[in-house]
DNA sequence: ATGAAAGCGCTAACAA
DNA sequence: TTGTTAGCGCTTTCAT
């Protein structure tokens, strides 16, 4: 098998605690001790066992990022900066994708004893029925931008995120604010009661807000047999809404992923944008830029959210104690929308 | 404390090894007696320490996925096939991204004995001064879409890839075929000596096998300063080339993002694709569907490359020797591309 | 400044 | 079928 902290020892013709000190930079190890030690350190290629390690030591001083929709490409667009700002403060970063089939919470208790963490960020995903699991949980957290089902906020949550609700209202608001009346959304699938819910929400309250009658045929939900918020997605319904008729003049695509689809599909059908239909997105993405026209879409902070939750966490660790912060989206006009008349 | 299995053996009155065997489902345990302790196993919420047991397990039946360049939307979109394909092998699966300061190898070896793991898939990034190294992992790994310094494929190694140099000739001779004879290109930053340098050696043979002359002001590096493959580095160089007035017909991008980013420096600029410009990319990212006019591109084989992936190492892991295997990419055409003439 | 030795929580012989 | 026990490789007292 492997070399072992026994093998350095007996090889140098030391104790073992001696080779210990020499890899963790123990103060109280002689220089030139230490310095040997290292020199068959190297030479063995030997590496020390962490699960030996973490059995062992009390604590680390890591902080794990567990992310839900790890193909995601607005979580994975974060991830950079997550460390970034992480080591600024003097942690370690740890990068750990939690699959459909987990609960992020069990991953995470998992985790926390296995790697001693210092701290969690929960990063995407949905989180409803988790509030006393996450009690369990005896290590500090954040949640970013994870979706609650409905309204309720569990204000008392240490989470960072935009209000989906609001946000998505003031989406539909612009494009009211530019005569549109029949303004066609396409929203999660039928079961997404949080992100997708949420927003369709506020989809709701804006047209009311503007007196103007809600019209079910213009509430499309993505389908279930093809990914959730993908491009793919946009194109299938987009398609079909093409095909049936429906009257309007802009589509509000709760995901930028998904706008691109429709772009697709309004181009297939011989549609200008934003001449025949104007396309709003969501998410603010960095390739919304480079489509044809620009997409104009609610951008969410992604700096702020990240720099938010790092600092939360962080205080936390430190014993503070610390509830919701919400974030405000930008609306970003590009040139996917135009006025009406 | 956590609650350890010495807890539940307690509460439960038996030894720690029934405890062990129920939680591991061993065959020789009573229903009865394994029932019971899982009931306690659940109330307590007690959930084994991994680095305990990593540490006195002999092998695992884990394979991890060690992805260099997280953030990369071509290799992210992988993983969801990649664990698939895995479990239906009957392992377990593992994600762990290897951030730009680590040593790939290294952090495999650590993850090895951390995890016991029975396999490694090695995804993107850069191996080439590891050979000797690598022979240190003593265990079967894959090479996947690694790119490899200059022209020397260590074919010896088990990879699984295309030819980054030969499929990029293809797709330069199908702009020549096409009649385009000023072919601009955009590669990698000058130090990028692995993909960035095989494709562009394929550009380079393509004109020459054609009796066109080499023009170094057709020839555009990335820029440093921006993160390299990113459509905003396409944008950025191809915004200069184009304030160059250097002449050419068709813009050739050794990756579909850099081609993004230059589809909005040309609209910018005021030309068409493809009447003014022709485009072509690289990759066959699945979002170059969706942009306007969709992108023409060498589309990588991304399911031979998982499926090719997973098979070989299976077989190292049941002892079969296995080399090397080059797949081909397909040629896309879309609607970036026009014939001259 | 260094070594000996006691576990960390678990699995896997081995005994019963 | 079950319990006892010896480590897995490491860190960390406690002596020396």
């Amino acid at each position: 098998m492997a070399v072992t902290i026994k093998d350095i020892a007996r090889i140098c013709g030391v104790g073992v605690s001696t080779v210990s000190r020499a890899i963790n930079n123990d103060p109280t190890i002689n220089v030139k001790t230490r310095d040997r030690v290292l020199k068959v350190v190297k030479e063995y290629n030997y590496i020390p066992n962490n699960s030996a390690r973490n059995l062992k030591m009390i604590e680390s001083n890591t902080v794990a990022l567990l992310v839900m929709g790890i193909e995601n490409i607005f979580f994975t667009s974060m991830f950079g900066s997550f460390q970034e700002q992480l080591e600024k403060n003097g942690y370690d970063f740890l990068l750990h994708a939690v699959s459909e089939n987990q609960d992020a919470v069990d991953v995470a208790v998992e985790l926390t004893m296995e790697k001693r963490l210092k701290g969690i960020i929960f990063l995407g995903g949905q989180m409803d029925h988790c509030k006393e699991k996450l009690e369990k949980l005896n290590v500090p957290y954040v949640l970013c931008t994870v979706a609650r089902e409905g309204e309720k906020f569990h204000a008392d949550l240490p989470t960072v995120s935009i209000d989906d609700k609001v946000e998505s209202q003031r989406a539909v608001e612009y494009l009211i604010s530019k005569g549109h009346k029949r303004i066609a959304v396409i929203t999660g699938n039928k079961n997404d009661f949080a992100v997708g819910g949420r927003r369709l929400s506020g989809y709701r309250h804006a047209l009311e807000d503007a007196n103007i009658p809600l019209d079910e045929s213009l509430i499309i939900h993505q389908k279930d047999e093809i990914p959730g918020y993908s491009p793919a997605n946009g194109y299938a319904v987009t398609k079909e809404l093409l095909a049936s008729h429906t009257e309007f003049t802009a589509l509000y695509c709760t995901s930028d992923l998904v706008a691109f689809g429709a772009y697709k599909a309004i181009y297939k059908a011989g549609f200008k944008i934003p001449e025949d239909i104007s396309v709003m997105g969501f998410d603010g993405i960095s390739l919304g830029e480079y489509m044809e026209p620009g997409l104009s879409t609610m951008v969410q902070p992604k700096q702020d959210l990240i720099t938010a939750s790092v600092k939360k966490l962080v205080k936390r660790i430190s014993g503070e104690d610390v509830t919701q912060d919400i974030y405000e989206a930008k609306l970003l006009e590009r040139a996917s929308v135009r006025p009406l008349r």
